[in-house]
DNA sequence: TAAGTGATACGC
DNA sequence: CGTATCACTTAC
């Protein structure tokens, strides 16, 4: 219970990580305090034939980061102004990675000692949350670990239903775009 | 429905 | 080098 999650949650198949992050604590530490949420909705990005995925590129400099490690993570810039969140999945060598689209019960903390207290019940959209929990392309490539100032912790809450859709925004993307690997949460 | 914004990947 | 495109958001 309330165990940060390790290399070994993440060294998985990205549709069952991403189906698992819903519910899981996101922590994010900052100069004025910690935040944390719950994550209610993920998309997953898996491997270079996911014509979805910016891995299907190969490596580059961008994408080199979803070929490494699990459990590290992916931030890119989209559209001039909005950073996306991802957290690298499968094992060293597969290009896969799972993208944070939505929050649920943020809460804020000025300090270690002190307690949480409530901000926001949902926090949508994969720009506005990065936003709100001050993660930019500084953190790319950086491991999911407090040092970081970012990790992941089991929560011991039940999300409820969880709703599988086609992933947003890749009607580029071919047959691909129509496979289900966004998951949203219904917290009832 | 369209504009804003700048990094990225690819063609030349 | 130039440029089309983009895993988005907000305001009309």
């Amino acid at each position: 219970m309330n165990a940060m999650l390790n290399r070994d949650f993440f060294e998985r198949d990205t549709r069952i990580v991403a189906k698992e992050l819903i519910g899981k604590w996101l922590y994010r530490k900052t100069p004025t305090g910690i935040y944390r949420a719950l994550i209610a909705e993920t998309e997953a990005y898996h491997g270079q034939d996911d014509l979805g995925c910016h891995c299907s590129k190969g490596v580059t400099p961008r994408t080199k980061v979803m070929f490494g490690p699990p459990g590290h993570i992916y931030v890119y810039l989209i559209y001039g102004m909005y950073e996306m969140l991802n957290f690298v999945t499968m094992p060293e060598g597969f290009p896969a990675a799972v993208l944070i689209r939505g929050l649920y019960r943020l809460e804020f903390s000025t300090s270690e000692k002190s307690s949480f207290q409530p901000l926001h019940l949902k926090t949508d959209g994969p720009g506005k949350l990065t936003r709100t929990l001050k993660i930019t392309r500084n953190l790319n490539s950086k491991k999911l670990h407090p040092e970081t100032g970012i990790w992941i912790e089991n929560a011991g809450i039940e999300p409820g239903k969880i709703i599988t859709t086609p992933r947003i925004g890749i009607d580029y993307a071919k047959e691909w775009k129509h496979k289900p690997w966004r998951y949203v949460a219904e917290f009832s």
